[in-house]
Parts: C-alpha cells; sequence; structure tokens
DNA sequence: CTGAAAGCGCTTACAG
DNA sequence: CTGAAAGCGCTTACAG
C-alpha cells in the first residue's frame, strides 16, 4: 500500500458489456498476469517484452479474442492510422488501380484506408469534411475532387496532411501527385493530327480536369493550323449515353467530323456505339481515342486507343507522401508528375 | 474550494497541438463562457439549452474551427456513429446504387459510411476485419463478400450489428436484404425459353452468388425439356474480356449456343462484343442477356437484356436495420427478400 | 437550463 | 524488461 489513503477501487464488476466485444486490455493482461502497458507493448511492441511474457499475452489475447478499441488508442497517441480517400463517385473505374495500390500501401505501413465518396455536387461536402476530419484522419487522399474554395480552407485549417491526385495545378492545397491534363490534351491533338485526322471533336464531362484537358486540345489544334475542335461536354459524370448523343450532336455541327477525344473510356466507348449505330466505320472515316485505359478498353471491337496514366504507382507515391508525413519525416519532394502515355489500338 | 486539499491544476497551457487543429471543448467552452459539458450540449442536442447560449456556442465554434473530435466522443459514448461497407472492388459498378442510397440514408441519420474493399480473396480478410472491429462502428454492410467461415464467427463474436445484402442465405450472420439467386437463375432460363430459345449457356464469374444463379437455371432447363445448359465459369471478378473468351469457348464446344446468360452486364456486353467480331447476329442468331442493368446497358447497341435489382431501395432497407439496431430498437423483420425484375429490351 | 466529477480504453512519459 | 500514474477529448450520469 502507498502513500494514497485508500487502494483505488477495482473495477466494477458490472460495468455494461455490448455483447461479449468488450473485453479490454485488463481482461488480457489479467489472464495473461501482466499489466495493461505491457499487454500494450506486446501488441504494439513486441521486440521489447520477453519471450515469454509475448506468449503470454498472445495467449490470453486468442483466448478472449480481443480487437484492440482504435479509437481508444488513436484519442491517447493522435495517431488515428486511418487515411481517407475522397472519391467523385465509388464506381469510377479510372480510380480503381490508384485506390487497390493505395489501400496496399497503406496496410503494408499499418494504415487503413476507408473511401468516402464526395459527389459531383458540393452540396455535401462541407457536411462530409467535418465528418473525416472529426475522425483525425492521418493523411486525406483527394482523388478528382474538392475543388471548392471554402472546402480548400477546411483542410488547410485542419492541419491533416493532403495529398491531391490526378491533377496537377498550380496551387497544391499540400502534396501532390498527378499528371498535366492540359499536356494530355495538347499531346492527343498532336497525335490524332499525326494519324492524318484534320476535323477533331471532343466529347465528354466538364468537370475541371476535362476542361483543362480541352485547353490543350484547342492550343495543339490552333498551333497547327487545324479547324477549331467541336466540344461538346456534358455535366459530369458522363456516361456511355454521354458518348452516343455527343457524337449524334456533334454530327449535326459538322458531319465531317473524322476524330473524336472522349473525356473518358466509357464515353469513348459510346461514341463508337453510336458510331457503328450510324454506319459510320471505325477507325476508317472516325477514329475515337479515349482516357484512362480501364478493365474494357483493349477487348472492346475495335480495340480502343486511349491514355494511360500509371494508377499503381500513383497510388504508391501518394501512401508514401501520407506515411512520412504521419511519421514525422519532413517530406522533401512533395510535388510529383507522374506523366501519361498515349496507347494506340486499333480505333485510331 | 470544496474538500480536495489542492485545487486542480489548470491546463497546462503548453500542451502540443497538431497544427491548428487541436481546438478542443475547453477551447469553445472558454470563448462562449460556459463549460464543456454546454458545448456538448449545443452541439449534440440543441434544444435543451438556452436561445442565447445556444448562440454564444455556436458563434464560439465558427470563431474557432471547432471540428468535435470524434474519436472522443466515440470511446466515451460507445457509439461510434461510423458504419462500415464492405464490397469485393470499390469498383463494381452493379453497387454503385445501393452504397449511393446507404451513403444517404445514414447521413440523414448522422451516420458516416466508409467503404472497405475487401477483395475477392480471402487472404487479407482477417487483418481487414481485425482492422474494422477496431474502430467499433455501429454496423458492417456485407455487400456480396465474406463466406469464409472463420470471418463469419468473428463478426458474431463482435457484437457488431450486421447487414448482409445482395443474397439470401438460409443462414444469415445477423439481418439481410437480398433476393434469391437461384430464382434468378431459374426464371432467366424460363425467360429465354419463353423466346425460343434451347440450347443455353452460362458464362461468368464462379463467385457464390453466381453459382447459385447457375443451380436454378440448369434446374429450369432440365424441368423444361432443354439440353443442359453449357457453363464456363471463369475467377472472379469477371470482366468485359471475360465475356468475349467465354463466347469463343463455349461456341468450340456447341457451335449452335442461341442464347447466353451472363454473370454480370460487363460481361454480357463482352459476349455481344465477340458475337460481332465473329459475325453472329445478335438477337436474332443469339440472344443475350446480362445481370445488374448497369449505367451503361441500356445504352448499347443493340440495348441489353439483364435482370434489375433496385439497388436504392436494398440501401435504404440496409441503412434502417443498422440505426435500428444502433438506436436500441428491437428489429422485428430482420430478412427483406426485395426480389428482382427482368428487364426486357433488344438483346432478346 | 447549467455544471463538476468521473470515466470510456487505450498509450505516453517517467521510473525502476 | 516491466509497471503505476496521468491524460487524450469527449459524454454520461448525477446534482442543482
Amino acid at each position: 500500500m502507498r502513500s494514497r489513503t485508500a487502494a483505488p477501487p477495482p473495477r466494477p464488476v458490472t460495468r455494461k458489456r455490448r455483447g461479449k466485444q468488450a473485453v479490454t486490455v485488463h481482461d488480457v493482461a489479467k489472464i495473461a498476469g501482466v499489466s495493461i502497458i505491457t499487454v500494450s507493448r506486446a501488441l504494439n511492441n513486441p521486440s521489447v517484452v520477453s519471450p515469454e511474457t509475448l506468449a503470454r499475452v498472445q495467449a490470453a489475447v486468442a483466448k478472449t479474442s480481443y480487437v484492440p478499441n482504435l479509437m481508444a488508442g488513436g484519442l491517447r497517441s493522435a495517431r488515428s492510422r486511418l487515411v481517407v480517400a475522397l472519391v467523385p463517385t465509388i464506381i469510377t473505374p479510372l480510380f480503381a488501380s490508384a485506390i487497390d495500390a493505395l489501400t496496399r500501401s497503406l496496410e503494408a505501413e499499418g494504415y487503413q484506408l476507408m473511401v468516402g465518396q464526395i459527389g459531383y455536387s458540393h452540396s455535401r461536402e462541407d457536411r462530409l469534411l467535418e465528418a473525416i476530419i472529426g475522425r483525425r484522419p492521418d493523411g486525406i487522399v483527394l482523388t478528382g475532387v474538392m475543388h471548392s474554395e471554402q472546402g480548400r480552407k477546411r483542410l488547410i485549417a485542419s492541419g491533416i496532411p493532403v495529398v491531391e491526385t490526378w491533377d496537377f495545378t498550380q496551387t497544391p492545397i499540400d502534396m501532390l501527385v498527378g499528371f498535366s491534363h492540359d499536356a494530355v490534351g495538347y499531346q492527343v491533338c498532336e497525335y490524332l493530327a499525326g494519324r492524318g485526322r484534320k476535323r477533331l471533336a471532343l466529347i465528354g464531362a466538364d468537370d475541371e480536369r476535362a476542361k483543362r484537358r480541352k485547353e490543350g486540345f484547342l492550343r495543339a489544334a490552333k498551333k497547327l493550323g487545324l479547324r477549331e475542335p467541336l466540344v461538346h461536354f456534358v455535366a459530369a459524370p458522363a456516361t456511355h449515353a454521354s458518348g452516343r448523343e455527343g457524337l449524334a450532336e456533334v454530327l449535326k455541327k459538322h458531319a465531317d467530323i473524322d476524330a473524336v477525344f472522349g473525356s473518358s473510356d466509357t464515353v469513348a466507348m459510346g461514341v463508337m456505339t453510336e458510331a457503328r449505330a450510324r454506319g459510320i466505320a471505325v477507325p476508317k472515316s472516325l477514329a475515337v481515342i479515349g482516357f484512362g485505359d480501364v478493365d474494357f478498353s483493349a477487348s472492346l471491337e475495335p480495340a480502343l486507343s486511349t491514355v494511360r496514366i500509371d494508377g499503381a504507382e500513383l497510388g504508391r507515391i501518394a501512401a508514401q507522401f501520407i506515411v512520412e508525413s504521419a511519421e514525422g519525416t519532413r517530406v522533401k519532394k512533395r510535388v510529383v508528375d507522374i506523366g501519361f502515355e498515349i496507347v494506340e489500338r486499333a480505333s485510331t
């Protein structure tokens, strides 16, 4: 007995338990015959406890099916080990390989990725951001989202490391891994011109990045002395149907269009479908190129030319940025351009 | 001064702050001139505080950009207000509308949805489950995943409410909203037979649900006196390319196949692509029907017949199950069959 | 309508 | 290598 007048009261046996879940460090410690801090160390830093102690703790963990409460750990350590990725919608096949690589890379370092869909509208953004910041993630990865000034301010104010991806902006919030959409547009135009195409059109979504591709595309066309390309934009997200309608609209204005750059492979597929329905031969009469090189692009008939981004590499770099920031390492190179590649297939 | 020998020491002014983030209830309370519990009430239960107090707290919150730490709140209240949805992969368009409805319904009740991808392999399942249970979510929604016995046991042991979706099993873990895949297979077979098709094939992924559709499909074929349908299954997830290859393989065995049921609309699209490449007319020589009624199905050429599931309704019901469980309401009807609908379009 | 105290389940110093 | 105490930032009783 120490200097306190009374021993601390034992933990009440009657405390509420939510089902069988509420196994705590205390239960494990008791069974293993050690203190709670030793249980914590055995789990988080096993090399500093003796082999026998480790074994006893592990046996107790197994016996009780103990799963540490990460809210408690995160609260005390100010390290949630949670990373949130924000995407426009959960289904965009474009981001699949990047999200996948991000998940795996973070997992290898002991972090978990959770995905939140922010939608293309800005209305829910504020509430969602609050809910996310409230969880105190160790990092946030933005994938093709968040361009409201208020949202940006809120993120900066939160002090949470932020990695923007799939883009290359002049004013990154924090860290960035992406590529220049302007350059994509420019080079795709050059590529189509190099294949002998002269009367171009651009079809797809009106999101920020597509708009920047448009600018590069139009600039290149001007420089190359081509007729100004027709632009048909619809509200994001653009679909297969958008591609079909887009081609129909574009042909109304100029029946002589000989090449289309779609804002995604899905849109480009829609363009090809509409062309076929109208008896327009691809690529003979109309060249079609997409963006993203997704799952189905290579196996379409004709196979779809497209722009490929190394999503896996992008995901790995984003993970590295987050982990280094969370570990307190100074991330030196905070902006990475991963480039892109034009993939030539039968459709052009 | 009360009976303690010394006043509690003031909160140290030097405590570490992570950036500007570490605004706490204490900071807000100080500025508003109230106690921390009043701040908590103003935020969570505003009707019980006086209008003037409420206004002062709200002003202080705005001034400090305070975002409550949900880890702390969740730890104390044993209510994380977090729901986790587990999907095979983040991109499956099939689940998009359900995830979307789930997100919105939960949000309306003050819960957040986070999506975790479990993959089709079972190798990462255990670690992922531990990471999820560790966050103490108020509910878990399973979407076309989790059939390892160990995983099921672990979930049951956790005591967390679980809703299984997109399926109708004999032994639900807890709650369930789905439909019978066996019935889908049976009725699709009847439908194709009703359209005069006699030599059927099934192409797609080998996941649990597709296998059950197969069983219904084969049973119906037998009952109707049709030749036993050819089955070509590939490892999940099946792609557009799987559909192309599948048709090629099936035709090697029986060149006279006159109808194909794909395990997803993407697979069915691949089947149509391969048919076109081979000069096989759809639907004249070959009827094709898919599963899921996704985004692009209606705008393909020919438009794709398919099986539609009301994903939005499914998502809403799943959200209701979780919220009622979390609020302590006894959920009476714990199993809901939402059925399905065969959508006839040009491809059949 | 408002507040002081206690405690959720961990991990961080600090000590030995 | 191991442990007792303190505290992360909230919310829950309990009291007035």
